[in-house]
DNA sequence: CGTGGCTCCTGTTAGC
DNA sequence: TGCTAACAGGAGCCAC
């Protein structure tokens, strides 16, 4: 569920809060997509310094290794000074001096993993893959999208969802990305043209940009960790609005399946 | 090595 | 109303 918007409202909605805080305690629930990789009491007594965020991981560094964290398909955070008590769907709860972080994820695609470095094997094989990052600071660029591309012989939306190219394009921006670029997302990635791969690169910059300031979209049952909800989805141009005419040229919006992912595209605005 | 398909799990919704 | 099947924002893994 959540895509890179989501994720840095996460981060951001929380990460000032805990920054100095000490661990306390750690509770797992139900297991999640892998296992912690350490002692849960180990962690007790360690430092929070920060929260930085990689793709779709936010990485928790401690004073000693980091945690790794993924939000999976229905993941949530909350950070309070104190919750009720953990729910069925609660999976991870850090206790710390300064609040109690927890994790709410229902369908337990999500993944708490600790790593003692960024160079640690668990590290490197969750983040060792990772495309190039499109809202820092000169790390993405047009050129350089253009020739990744052209390595590529799937079909555009696939390449954007893999994230080995650029990281944090989910199922939403890439469908919104795609129409906001006049591209047909069935479109085989080496078939575009300089320009038109500089105007995708454009549109993803802007529409996971416009993302983040609305606070991310929510479609079931994203909120930020302080319990916001976003606005994203309001004026999504074209996903989840199949057969609902088009807000630029009214032809009623397509809905394809792609690699078991549905994609939503209109026909006449992205014609090829 | 790139690509496409499958898989994990639970909850909600569309359709009969 | 009730049952069932399809589908949901991700992404690692495996066979080609």
């Amino acid at each position: 569920m959540p895509e890179l918007p989501e994720v840095e409202v996460t981060r951001r909605s929380f990460a000032d809060r805990i920054a100095g805080a000490r661990v306390q305690h750690l509770q797992m629930g139900k297991p999640l997509r892998w296992p912690l990789g350490c002692e849960p009491a180990d962690l007790v007594g360690r430092e929070i310094l920060s929260v930085a965020r990689r793709g779709k991981y936010l990485l928790i560094h401690l004073d000693q290794g980091l945690l790794l964290l993924h939000l999976g398909m229905s993941g949530s955070l909350q950070f309070a000074q104190s919750l009720p008590p953990p729910g069925t769907h609660d999976h991870f709860e850090l206790r710390t001096s300064l609040g109690v972080l927890r994790l709410h994820d229902p369908r337990r695609f999500g993944a708490v993993v600790y790593a003692s470095s960024l160079d640690d094997a668990r590290s490197i094989k969750l983040l060792g893959g990772l495309g190039v990052e499109p809202l820092e600071e000169g790390a993405f660029d047009p050129g350089a999208f253009h020739r990744a591309l052209r390595q590529r012989r799937a079909p555009i939306k696939q390449v954007l969802l893999a994230g080995d190219v650029v990281v944090g394009v989910g199922n939403i921006y890439a469908s919104e990305a795609l129409f906001m670029a006049g591209i047909r997302p069935t479109l085989r990635a080496d078939r575009l043209s300089g320009p038109r791969a500089a105007r995708l690169h454009a549109a993803i910059v802007a529409v996971l940009q416009r993302a983040v300031t609305l606070g991310g979209s929510t479609l079931r049952d994203f909120s930020s960790a302080e319990g916001q909800s976003g606005y994203f989805q309001l004026d999504a141009m074209v996903y989840g609005r199949q057969g609902l005419p088009c807000r630029v040229c009214g032809e009623p919006v397509k809905t394809i399946r792609q690699g078991q992912r549905s994609t939503f595209f209109c026909s006449v605005c992205q014609k090829a």
